[in-house]
DNA sequence: ACAAGATAGGAGCCATAGCTCGCAATTTTT
DNA sequence: AAAAATTGCGAGCTATGGCTCCTATCTTGT
């Protein structure tokens, strides 16, 4: 087991009881940044919302770059699964159902926690193993150039790294920016209007 | 004049002498954003950088957000007149060509100080008078609503002010991440070929 | 030349944030 | 039940960062 100098907490949780404890933290960390921002949400401050003391924090989490990291993981898995998922269903079908469906996935990935998602996009500063944050993006990537492959013939693409690159992109930016700053484009009656225009600009470009 | 408590910096330099202090303290702060990173840029560091005293500082920046701010303002500004300038010239012109200028002077834009451009949209939080950054996307969001607009009868588009939020998010979004992401996609005898698609892209979309 | 305002300088205050360390409580093992 | 390991606690250390305040120098107007 020997830690290298006394200095380096993060022991992996074996029991249950510490288990919680980490659970808790990350949550109580989710929560403190959402309310207080990046630079507010101090390490004391998070262990007093979580009802844990620092000492135990720092048993887990060596830094709070550790422990932001944890809820960013955390966070895009939850979001990536969902995309994953309806994928995976329609894997096998047309183009335009498909479309349809990453983009309606994408959105609906989107509201999953739209303040915490913006803070972590937009306050986390990405730097040391916050690096990383847009993992998410690089995933779907795989799976959208993996199913264009498959498509090839149907498509009107030259190259499709470059298609598999444009659509996520795109699509990922569109849903976030409506999440996040024209919240009134999808409003119940309006989300299948928006849904539909996203699918024909994505689908235009990938037919012929 | 009479500024309120004495704790009230932030004249507005009069003279030449000290409108340079202004100038070469903004200059070194985007020095330091770059090489330092947000939180590790501290305004000691930026004076030092700028030959310049802390009191000095602090005579024109109230604050270290206030001073990130100057920056973000200026380098904000430089872009969008780049766009500007360019969506005017072709105003006037067919579609197809005036969308393909807007995607050539929105990469152009992203290329001015790429790794600045990275910090300011990465590593700054955006709370108090940081909150519009995003200012630029809404002035390019007008110009072409209102070209989208003198155009109508040659588009298929239903929402002009969706369109124009397409759009604009859409090539903002391709530009950003390609001169972040995969500078490689851009290399000389790229750029036409990834402009052209995405070019195509918003025209197919735009058009029936 | 002199006064008055504007500008530059920088030592140091104050607050806070990240993090440590020794000890107590709890759970597991023998 | 006693020993051993794991987990929890929180006062407080250390560093640093933002910012103040007072002094010195320079510019401008008379």
């Amino acid at each position: 087991m020997a830690r290298g100098p006394l200095t380096s907490p993060r022991k992996t949780a074996t029991q249950e009881r510490s288990r919680q404890t980490v659970n808790v933290l990350l949550e109580a960390t989710a929560r403190i940044l959402v309310k207080e921002g990046y630079d507010k949400a101090s390490t004391n401050k998070i262990a007093v919302a979580a009802g844990v003391s620092i000492g135990s924090l720092y048993q887990y989490f060596p830094t709070k770059e550790a422990l932001v990291a944890g809820v960013v993981e955390r966070h895009m898995r939850e979001m990536l699964d969902l995309v994953r998922a309806d994928l995976a269903e329609v894997a096998t079908g047309p183009v335009d159902e498909a479309v349809r469906r990453l983009v309606a996935a994408m959105i609906e990935a989107h509201r999953v926690d739209p303040k915490l998602h913006r803070v972590l996009v937009e306050q986390i500063p990405r730097t040391g193993r916050l690096e990383n944050i847009e993992n998410m993006d690089r995933e779907t990537h795989k799976l959208v150039r993996a199913y264009l492959e498959a498509r090839r013939d149907e498509l009107a693409v030259s190259d499709l790294d470059t298609a598999a690159f444009i659509c996520v992109k795109t699509v990922e930016a569109l849903s976030h920016s409506a999440v996040l700053g024209e919240p009134r484009m999808l409003r119940k009656e309006r989300v299948e209007h928006f849904t539909d225009e996203v699918t024909r600009l994505i689908v235009r470009y990938l037919r012929g």
